[in-house]
DNA sequence: TATTTTGTTCATTTTATTTTGAACATAATA
DNA sequence: TATTATGTTCAAAATAAAATGAACAAAATA
């Protein structure tokens, strides 16, 4: 550890580490993830080594929770990989490159969970449609559910779609070796 | 107006339209939208024939304001159009049917103003990194760039899959007549 | 024109989400 | 085993988002 940086003093970020950042906070707000997932991801993807825990804290200038809670769900993404430097008793942290891979661990975690439950919920649904008194309106019902159940089953066809789509022409960029 | 109706008594929902809505305002919520703006299309979808402010209002227990912000929202998706019932000074609505529609408003209104501002601010970013004073970095930082570039371009290119994938076989279900 | 109906706006309240940090584990080192 | 380093958890605080309803148009009717 160098003692010219200590806690006091976190190197702030760079110009371009800003705007890199401030991009990925964005992103993240569009697929409804908090400030701090977006910062998170954002450093790492900006460093062109393993960051610890210790450094995400001190350069975002987030509490320990946030990292802690943020790195939990970035590695359940897929989105963030542990990596383990020899000479370290600290969790070192890179950024899946893969946009493949990140939209698939998206996609998995926060996607499929919905289309599948909503697969059961188009069953109730057809239970109590049945239960319609009016044969006009249940009618009516059935068709609208029908539709409904077209929906669902494009929805269902999106993951394959998306993985075609970004996955073929894909740029890793070098690999870094640290 | 039946007098039988009074404010203080809305018809309840029944079941298959509970359920319905419900679908809907998860829906809603998976794709970052409020949960009135999941009823309000919900109980149109549910509906055999066009609703007023009050049905939905009244129905749904929402406040005026929810329901006119809301249904203002829905418009400019093009997710709701208005529907001049003759006889009837109040405004009528009706849900859009067109999933290609649906999905061509939304991502006209909530995707592609970020994409758009997206390639300005890559423009900007691209000029921060290249006053990086740092060589290595420098280079490091304009690799990642680049493969953010790669991402955005493919993001422009998803609405036009989409709307292929969920274009073509579409079930728009028997016209109603009022 | 005065009144009523219909709908919008927006400051305030309510509710939900995100962040924080202290208390708690867990494992490595002395 | 005691101590230190490293992370996690979770109740509470801070923040952001959504819903409410009173005040305000606008337009139709009396």
């Amino acid at each position: 550890m160098s003692a010219s940086n200590s806690d006091c003093v976190p190197t702030a970020l760079s110009p371009w580490e800003a705007a890199m950042i401030e991009l990925f906070v964005r992103a993240a707000a569009l697929i409804g993830l908090p400030r701090s997932i977006g910062e998170l991801y954002g450093l790492l993807y900006c460093a062109p080594q393993p960051l610890s825990f210790d450094d995400l804290m001190a350069r975002l200038q987030l509490s320990k929770g946030s990292v802690s809670q943020g790195l939990k769900l970035l590695r359940q993404f897929g989105a963030v990989h542990v990596h383990y430097v020899s000479g370290s008793r600290k969790d070192h942290f890179l950024p899946e490159l893969s946009i493949k891979r990140l939209i698939r661990g998206f996609f998995r975690d926060q996607f499929n969970p919905h289309l599948e439950s909503g697969h059961q919920r188009l069953d109730r649904l057809e239970e109590a449609v049945a239960n319609e008194s009016d044969p006009v309106l249940r009618a009516h019902a059935k068709q609208r559910l029908n539709t409904l159940r077209t929906w669902h089953a494009r929805c269902q066809q999106l993951l394959p779609l998306l993985i075609t789509v970004f996955g073929p022409a894909e740029d890793p960029g070098p690999r870094i070796v640290i």
